[in-house]
DNA sequence: GTTATTTAGTTTGTGTGCAAAGTAATATAT
DNA sequence: ATATATTACTTTGCACACAAACTAAATAAC
């Protein structure tokens, strides 16, 4: 049985990029409520956690690309949710700053995380919890 | 402890992010020496299983959004790798036909999902295969 | 048999993800 | 002190992912 393994169905990736945009698409509807994207949220809850750090720290945090981190910054600003400062001590950083309406958009945001449980129906807050340990192996792993 | 569920660290949907960046990631080298992108090779993957379908069955088969499939086919398209033939039976429908070119590359295309794997070197092919079963769940889930 | 609906696919516009090249400022080397 | 390298980002160009609007053809309704 030469090329089985070059099935769609015996394919780890192929499953990953499914889940991935599965969860993406859901995550749209109740996003769109608070008028911002998947990418945008992360870095949102990055800031709800930690505010005032730099984009580098954003950057390792969220695993978001730089060259994409730009744009999106950009919008945020441009929505006024943050604001991108310049580093008096070191001018080539900058440190992103929530607004008071970014801070205040947390409160609108904490129910979103139940709402995408609803969906889950045929699997359990153990299955995710092992779900997720398997995801950061793979994460480790492919971290060169 | 309010807002816990909005932490990064809790949340299934940045693993997912990340896990699935991550391996799109490690294909893109790989894949290069082919000269296609990562859903091209999910298109491949899934007419070297079985060739001469619809648009709408590689759709079904692959998760492919429609409006990037048809970007994604024209490209192949050009390259050479496959042909779009018009059903004459119904003439809303085309079928998809691999050239004797992408017939070809799937035995350069052999050894890419053993490379992969080589990169996990901290999960073993019964966690991939839990996985894999979890992910399903998921997108089962997910899937309305 | 014409109208309405559904199906199959394309087009358009926005928002990433990524590599590669570019810019500006700091740190290092000598 | 000056050249070099590194760091912190930005810019550019390409490829998707997606929603929404669109076209064309088959089917269903009447």
């Amino acid at each position: 049985m030469p090329f089985e393994q070059l099935k769609l169905k015996n394919q780890l990736c192929h499953r990953l990029y499914m889940a991935s945009n599965s969860i993406a698409r859901a995550y749209r509807e109740p996003l769109s409520e608070l008028n911002i994207t998947y990418p945008q949220y992360v870095v949102m809850m990055a800031l709800w956690e930690q505010d005032q750090i730099t984009i580098a720290e954003l950057l390792a945090e969220t695993a978001i690309d730089g060259g994409a981190m730009t744009q999106i910054l950009k919008k945020m600003s441009d929505k006024g949710l943050l604001e991108i400062i310049k580093d008096e001590q070191d001018k080539r950083k900058r440190l992103v700053q929530l607004t008071s309406e970014g801070q205040a958009l947390k409160k609108q945001a904490a129910n979103i995380p139940e709402k995408i449980k609803c969906n889950f129906t045929s699997i359990d807050s153990g299955q995710i919890e092992q779900l997720m340990q398997l995801l950061d192996l793979v994460v480790d792993d492919l971290a060169e």
